[in-house]
DNA sequence: CAATGAAATGAACACAAATTCATTTATTTC
DNA sequence: GAAATAAATGAATTTGTGTTCATTTCATTG
């Protein structure tokens, strides 16, 4: 096998193509698509606009590309961090917080998060195949499944506990960003986790 | 007093204003905001393009208009059903019911209320003071808080269970309204009604 | 039933922004 | 280090669509 010769290009390609989705997730996360100009990707990105033609085919590509690789990255890590907790449980716990701090941990990225699952909408119709967040709804079930053959939650649909856990924590945080923060998230995420565990019926 | 005659005009105003209202509701609803064409939606009002602007200075106008309209229009509806409950606990589980039927009698409704929370971050630096969710989220939240005075529920945070409740469901139809009916929208709500009366937490 | 004014029309305008491509610059090869 | 190849540039092109406004149609009034 001979050894692979490094290239300058190609090292210097793949930080091109860093540089741009980086800013893309930025400008589109603060913006939305539509109201990106890809001129504007260029210029954080350092690149010129025709450069941007070059890695991805279209405003659409780029915007997919985007967010399928914020997704794989959050996904990612949060696996890794996942997987510390010792018990099921305590994994499904620790979800709701690392769901939050991943996608608040840079203030732009909450936004992006909730403008795409809104604009998939629209790519839905272009781009069937195209459902980004699928995978992550999968780990999160795969999760509660788990805890459920654990016997430290009940025996809920998995699919549906994902549903509230997610349109909960999006919702929270799409008010959040939206609202230039307009209350303490750890707060309400304890009180959320509090709701979700115990339900909301009176003890007695 | 004199009798106010009633002109011909007026009324072919009020119809002509609703007919471009209802046309808005619908396109913006299936293609987004970016992709409705003030076009399509005199052609579907038939009324000629130039019409649009004599009843709505700009397409954000008439897009925040008929989200307004529409959401009054829905509230109205809900307070009328749910007043009809005796208990407070039972409006409270009514609301889920309710709020899932009045945003999918028209299959596009539901559609119009996801994009519409989306796009609200775009509009909402345009315009602060548009925050048409609210009035929706404090009714549900009024519920919430009687319903706790009344004893049926413990004592939670209203605006934390009012962001479970509509995060939840709104979630729910998005994944609805977006993948063609995948799934039983009567099934699935029960089974939210149920994690969230008893949470998730073993009985034991 | 004229005369007046209001409402409606839709072709034309203006402008923003995605994409292209002829040209320039950088990198690799022999 | 010269030739060949690859990458980058950004001005120019193209396209799409919100909005305007001169003209026409319709309604009201005395």
């Amino acid at each position: 096998m001979p050894v692979q010769k490094i290239r300058k290009v190609d090292e210097k390609k793949k930080l091109k193509h860093k540089a741009i989705v980086r800013a893309a997730i930025e400008i589109f996360a603060e913006k939305g698509f539509h109201n990106t100009k890809i001129k504007e990707i260029a210029k954080m990105a350092n690149v010129a606009d025709g450069t941007v033609y070059l890695y991805f085919s279209t405003k659409d590509d780029l915007f997919i590309k985007a967010f399928d690789e914020l997704i794989s990255e959050k996904l990612l890590i949060m696996k890794e961090l996942i997987n510390k907790e010792d018990t099921y449980f305590e994994q499904l716990t620790k979800f709701f917080d690392y769901h939050v701090k991943l996608f608040t941990d840079e203030p732009y990225i909450a936004r992006f998060l909730s403008i795409e699952l809104r604009q998939s909408t629209e790519f839905y119709k272009k781009y069937p195949d195209y459902q980004p967040i699928k995978r992550y709804l999968s780990f999160l079930q795969e999760i509660i499944e788990k805890a459920i053959a654990e016997g430290s939650i009940r025996d809920v649909d998995p699919v549906t506990l994902s549903y509230i856990m997610f349109g909960t924590m999006d919702f929270v945080l799409t008010e959040w960003s939206t609202k230039d923060q307009p209350f303490a998230l750890g707060d309400i995420l304890q009180k959320v986790k509090d709701i979700l565990r115990y339900g909301y019926l009176s003890e007695n």
